[in-house]
RNA sequence: GCAUCCGUAGCUCAGCUGGAUAGAGCACUCGCCUUCUAAGCGAAUGGUCGCAGGUUCGAAUCCUGCCGGAUGCGCCA
């Protein structure tokens, strides 16, 4: 019994600090919502019912055949003391809905109400407004809160392999899409730069290397270091040389912590190596931070904030160590300070959220850590609340799994890693060799060495975000290089090639904003299952902020790209019957393009204008 | 032992706060370039939703138990 009130009430609270409100952006639905209203209102004088209430029930219906939008009458039921197909066969009767200037047909369906729209208001109004760009501005978040998501928190003197980039894409994604729906964002990173780690490498590389440091790419030959430092240090452990380099790992941190001597001055090098990596890295991501907060800025700060809080009497000791009894709450004991009188990693994450809200004054504070975190944050965010943090309730720790190889865990400790830009590269090459060099010959299409090679890293960056993006947050990711290379089905580059298709067609058939268009022309079910599709767009990113998922906005492309691929195949436009048809035709295609960059854009991915 | 996550087609995954016939991709089979980019389109094949109960008008979805897998649980980060 206990146990199930306390999962519940951690449950809640992990939502209390997603919750966030949409707002009513859908023109059409939201004029829907009012016909409904007001056939409520009429046939149900008693009934109370909030418009919101009424807008949220509005959700696409589940195919194209059985009409554009659905409306559920389950939830009317109590209110309206009535059974749900018959509240649906008497508002479908009503006049408020059947006259409704955007219906153009509706149907009771059982327990639904089963919206057709008409093509004039889908395109008038969806399709107008996304080739005019009006679409793309709409605010989708209510309120004024200031978010914060930190991501990617890689370490210095490690090798920045294929794992970091589920974290990196994610986060890259997430605060595109919550900047796009309005929401004050600032996005910092927390890279790794001292500690044990960092100890290790150095250790090797002044005691035991004898390569010389390559001219080129030191960060990743850094990563290498420290693979062999570990590896080292492993072999032996239990000789007599244990208590040796255990000693001389001490020194060097003390040297570090000190800010003095030759490990420290090395630190300051070898640190730049790494961090030229890590930009590298997010330069080809395309990703930026509004603050880096490095784990040395927060090291002796942390270490003096938990004396002053055991001081004050908030923290207690044990067996020699100080930290705060959890277990009240079902999370053991938070150490903070060890009996040797330094800190630990929560020390320091106790000590950069009270950071985050001195500095930037956050209302949500969102960590994108993966799931063998969970424990550490519930602790911190549990220590925050009781040192007395209000904003501890809006801390909330996004979890997902790990990426890994097919014969278990990534570590750079181990070795057993597969480096980003090995990737990278590895995937452009196969691009080129594919698809792209062929227009290097071809006369008719002529294209440059240099956009081949743009156009590849484009490709590239697009299939890996969007397999990183693509599954849900709780499920791990096995990567294999040869299923990664496989660039056909669901795949970044599915999307880009819809987009380039698009691109070219617009540029051949001279697509320009003034074009005489006449919506109902439109009469196949792709077209106007293509514009309903595109009518979703704001939609689907509003729900992916509030649940802080990618997965759906990938998906919702997809689909996309199918009915567009569908629409073209079957639907001539250059050849179409006549041309205000094919004008129309056209302003379709360009509004789909327009939605697909906009989109990819959420993602991070770059929309090439060929392909 | 306790906690979190996962278990849906041969493989990789969707299925949103329970709701209308469980959907994609890959693989396999068949069709489509004298028409706007075939990195494409169409068709066919494939599922007792891990198992067993319960709640409900209704459960892949919520609850309980079990089975199988991953991860975490005080001096690492």
């Amino acid at each position: 019994m206990a146990n199930s009130n306390d999962s519940n009430s951690s449950k809640d609270k992990a939502k209390d600090a997603l919750s966030c409100n949409t707002l009513m952006f859908n023109t059409l639905v939201k004029t829907l919502t009012q016909a409904v209203s007001e056939a409520v209102a009429d046939l149900y004088p008693q009934a109370n019912l909030e418009e919101r209430a009424l807008y949220d029930i509005f959700s696409p219906a589940p195919n194209f055949k059985m009409g554009h939008l659905s409306f559920a009458c389950f939830p009317l039921a109590k209110a309206l003391r009535q059974g749900p197909p018959q509240i649906a066969g008497a508002l479908a009767g009503h006049k408020a809905i059947s006259e409704c200037a955007i219906v153009e047909k509706v149907s009771a369906q059982g327990p639904y109400l089963n919206f057709f729209l008409k093509r004039e208001s889908l395109g008038n109004i969806v399709i107008g407004e996304i080739n005019s760009g009006e679409y793309f501005e709409h605010r989708l978040i209510e309120g004024d809160e200031k978010w914060m998501i930190e991501y990617s928190q890689p370490n210095t003197h490690k090798v920045l392999h294929v794992g970091h980039m589920r974290n990196l894409c994610l986060g890259n994604a997430l605060v595109r899409m919550c900047r796009f729906g309005g929401v004050n964002m600032t996005a910092v990173t927390y890279p790794g730069d001292s500690g044990t780690h960092v100890a290790k490498c150095l250790w090797y590389l002044k005691k035991y290397n004898k390569e010389e440091v390559p001219e080129v790419e030191k960060g990743a030959w850094l990563g290498e270091i420290y693979t062999k430092a570990n590896t080292l240090l492993e072999d032996e452990l239990g000789t007599d040389k244990e208590e040796q380099n255990r000693k001389e790992l001490t020194e060097i941190l003390k040297q570090l912590h000190g800010e003095s001597g030759e490990y420290y001055d090395l630190w300051q090098e070898t640190k730049k190596w790494s961090v030229d990596l890590m930009k590298e890295a997010y330069d080809w991501a395309d990703v930026t931070f509004d603050r880096w907060f490095w784990e040395s800025e927060v090291d002796a700060a942390s270490l003096s904030y938990a004396k002053e809080l055991y001081e004050k009497g908030k923290l207690v000791k044990d067996d020699g160590a100080i930290g705060m009894d959890l277990s009240d709450d079902k999370l053991g004991f938070c150490l903070l300070i060890k009996t040797d009188g330094t800190g630990l990693y929560a020390t320091k994450d106790v000590e950069l959220a009270r950071k985050k809200f001195e500095e930037f004054g956050i209302d949500k504070n969102i960590y994108i850590v993966d799931d063998r975190q969970a424990y550490h944050f519930n602790q911190v965010f549990k220590v925050l609340e009781k040192i007395g943090f209000e904003q501890a309730k809006k801390c909330y720790h996004l979890k997902y799994a790990m990426v890994e190889l097919p014969d278990g865990g990534m570590s750079s400790r181990k070795g057993n890693i597969v480096p980003l830009m090995d990737l990278v590269s590895q995937m452009e090459k196969q691009i080129k060799e594919q698809f792209l060099n062929k227009y290097l010959e071809d006369s008719e299409s002529g294209w440059t060495q240099k956009e081949v090679d743009e156009t590849a890293k484009m490709i590239a960056n697009g299939a890996i975000k969007y397999g990183m993006t693509r599954v849900d947050n709780n499920r791990k990711i096995v990567f294999s290089m040869e299923e990664w290379l496989k660039l056909d089905g669901e795949t970044g580059p599915y999307l880009q090639y819809v987009h380039a298709r698009i691109a070219r067609l617009c540029q051949k058939l001279h697509y320009n904003e003034d074009l005489i268009v006449d919506w109902d022309l439109l009469n196949t079910e792709i077209e106007t299952s293509l514009m309903v599709k595109l009518m979703e767009f704001n939609d689907v990113v509003a729900a992916g902020i509030a649940k802080l998922q990618t997965m759906h906005l990938c998906g919702y492309l997809y689909d996309l790209g199918k009915l567009f691929n569908s629409f073209y195949a079957e639907c001539p436009i250059g050849k179409a019957e006549n041309e205000t048809l094919a004008h129309t035709r056209l302003a379709l295609a360009h509004a789909t393009g327009e939605v697909m960059r906009e989109g990819l854009a959420l993602l991070g991915i770059p929309a090439p204008e060929k392909m």
